[in-house]
RNA sequence: GCCCCCAUCGUCUAGUGGCCCAGGACACCGGCCUUUCACGCCGGCGACACGGGUUCGAAUCCCGUUGGGGGUACCA
């Protein structure tokens, strides 16, 4: 271990600094990637830096997975970071796990200097006390331990108590101006004395939070509104702080409204709807819930709600964030997504496929030459007709299944009109004559167009279903002509005669 | 109980005293396009929580009410 620093390693300067320090339980959810993501684009916004800290410090819930899921989604959505975990940095250790000769030291200074104080008093005594005096016993922590004699703290180890330690609160109202909400204030003997350092000697999370803030010369703290009253006692503990040398400066804060989910419930961390990988895992883009992410407290104008990573870190600013809760719609979140989707140039929309048509089985592990060049060329017939990439399976799988292989669903079969054999018919007489060498959409649709629409007089509708059906599988498909070129003249023929061979066998006419 | 935050269409939002009898997006409903489904295009529905002030003028400022939310832990 080396030397802990604790003193800011640097004199303070116009560097803005500002980071992002999750603790590692559960699956990352989207309030908190919310919040990553409106620091870092505040940080590239003013050219400054994102610091990436894990607040590991309550052993029992945290976990190494989760660590790495947190690690997993910063990358997925390219919220890159300067120091921090992984990446280091002159103020490491970042993971407060690692940090605890750091903080006894501040906790040795803070002593020493008299800002915190032993604490004797249970919850029950505190409670008593309210009662006795006629107050509210809900009330908080009374001060009682503030001026305790050595005689009395003496008298208290004896019976065999340990004491934690609290922070003295200045009795004094407390303001501050909140980059989202403007000025704050908080009246005086609102907030107690609170606990900094448990019975144990391990420093909570109230103390080193800040602590590692001030270290780390974070200049704007952009966090959760579940914060917001947790702040004055923060400002009073800076105080203590700067006093005794640890913090040179108490940054700016701005607290970010809560995302909630459908309905007007908070958004639970156990709800699918706020699982960032879930919706990796049905097909958004990180350029789509990047997006998405943004507008939950945020515009980025009037008249516009689609935009790139870089437009958002150019135009993002603390103060135009909406103070009040956010609701996530999955349908909006979706739409936003679909029209990333149409944004992708060819050539990565085709790359972000892969993985979901291996996902869905339409494609193996190794994708072959073959498939790649099929999946090149069908990519532009579905690129404006998924909102998902997840849709691609069922969009794709007849493309690439053999042609023994294709499922003519039942639905497919519904409304393709009174005599789809016929249809079928003309169809592979038209096709058949067509050369292999030629068997383009180009030439296929006028062809069956006249044949069947034309001289058979059968509505368009009911001239092309029972093909679509045949080639397809499906009631709805990618552009058929396009997609029995895609198919191939013997492939198509196949799948075109199967069909009327199935229902010419169920109907003896 | 006490402290604090919030309040514009169903939802996300624009709006920082006159440009707003409130703009955009999603959703929804019509229509156009069309080989299905989409895309695209055109149109429609739809909101300043309420009450008092301040002002020549308020969605915008102030106060109150109501309604939401959070905090009040030896969790983070």
């Amino acid at each position: 271990m080396t030397t802990a620093p604790v003193v800011p390693s640097t004199a303070p300067s116009d560097e803005v600094r500002v980071r992002f320090c999750p603790s590692p339980t559960g699956t990352p959810h989207v309030g908190l990637v919310r919040t990553a993501l409106f620091n870092w684009a505040h940080a590239r916004h003013h050219g400054g830096k994102l610091i990436f800290r894990i607040e590991d410090t309550d052993a029992a819930r945290d976990s190494e997975e989760s660590y790495h899921q947190l690690l997993e989604a910063m990358r997925w959505l390219g919220i890159d970071w300067d120091e921090g975990v992984e990446v280091g940095g002159p103020d490491g250790p970042y993971r407060q796990s690692q940090r605890g000769e750091i903080y006894q030291d501040v906790i040795a200074k803070l002593k020493d200097a008299g800002h915190i104080y032993e604490s004797f008093s249970t919850a029950e005594e505190i409670a008593e006390r309210h009662r006795a005096a006629g107050h509210d016993p809900q009330l908080g922590y009374d001060g009682y331990d503030r001026e305790l004699t050595e005689e009395q703290k003496a008298a208290f180890r004896a019976e065999g108590r340990e004491p934690t330690w609290r922070l003295r609160m200045p009795d004094e109202d407390l303001s501050f101006v909140d980059l989202v909400r403007g000025e704050i204030t908080f009246k005086a003997g609102s907030t107690p004395d609170y606990v900094v350092v448990r019975a144990n000697g391990q420093p909570l999370y109230t103390l080193v939070n800040p602590v590692d803030d001030a270290l780390m010369r974070i200049t704007h703290v952009l966090r959760g509104e579940d914060l917001l009253s947790s702040t004055p006692r923060q400002i009073a503990l800076y105080r203590a702080l700067m006093d005794v040398g640890v913090a040179d400066r108490i940054p700016q804060f701005g607290h970010l409204p809560y995302v909630m989910g459908e309905g007007n419930k908070k958004l639970s961390k156990r709800d699918p709807e706020s699982n960032l990988f879930l919706y990796r895992d049905q097909g958004f883009t990180p350029e789509g819930m990047v997006n998405y992410l943004a507008l939950l407290g945020w515009g980025y104008s009037a008249d516009q709600d689609i935009f790139s990573r870089e437009q958002f870190v150019e135009r993002f600013d603390a103060s135009d964030v909406n103070p009040n809760p956010a609701r996530v719609d999955r349908k909006k979140a979706t739409a936003i997504n679909a029209d990333h989707i149409r944004l992708l140039p060819e050539a990565e929309f085709v790359e972000r496929l892969v993985p979901y048509l291996q996902a869905g089985g339409v494609l193996g592990d190794v994708v072959t030459p073959e498939q790649q060049a099929l999946l090149v060329a069908a990519a532009p017939l579905v690129q404006t007709r998924m909102n998902l990439l997840g849709e691609a399976p069922d969009l794709l799988r007849f493309l690439f299944a053999a042609d023994e292989d294709l499922e003519v669903q039942d639905e497919a079969l519904a409304k393709i009109g009174d005599d789809p054999v016929a249809v079928l018919e003309r169809a592979i007489a038209e096709i058949e004559a067509v050369p292999a060498d030629s068997f383009t959409a180009e030439l296929l649709e006028p062809a069956l167009r006249q044949a069947i629409v034309e001289d058979m007089g059968i509505k368009p509708r009911l001239a092309f279903g029972p093909l679509r059906s045949a080639i397809s599988g499906r009631r709805i498909s990618p552009p058929l002509f396009e997609s029995m070129e895609l198919l191939g003249k013997p492939s198509s023929l196949t799948r075109l005669r199967a069909l009327r061979d199935r229902l010419s066998a169920v109907s003896p006419e």
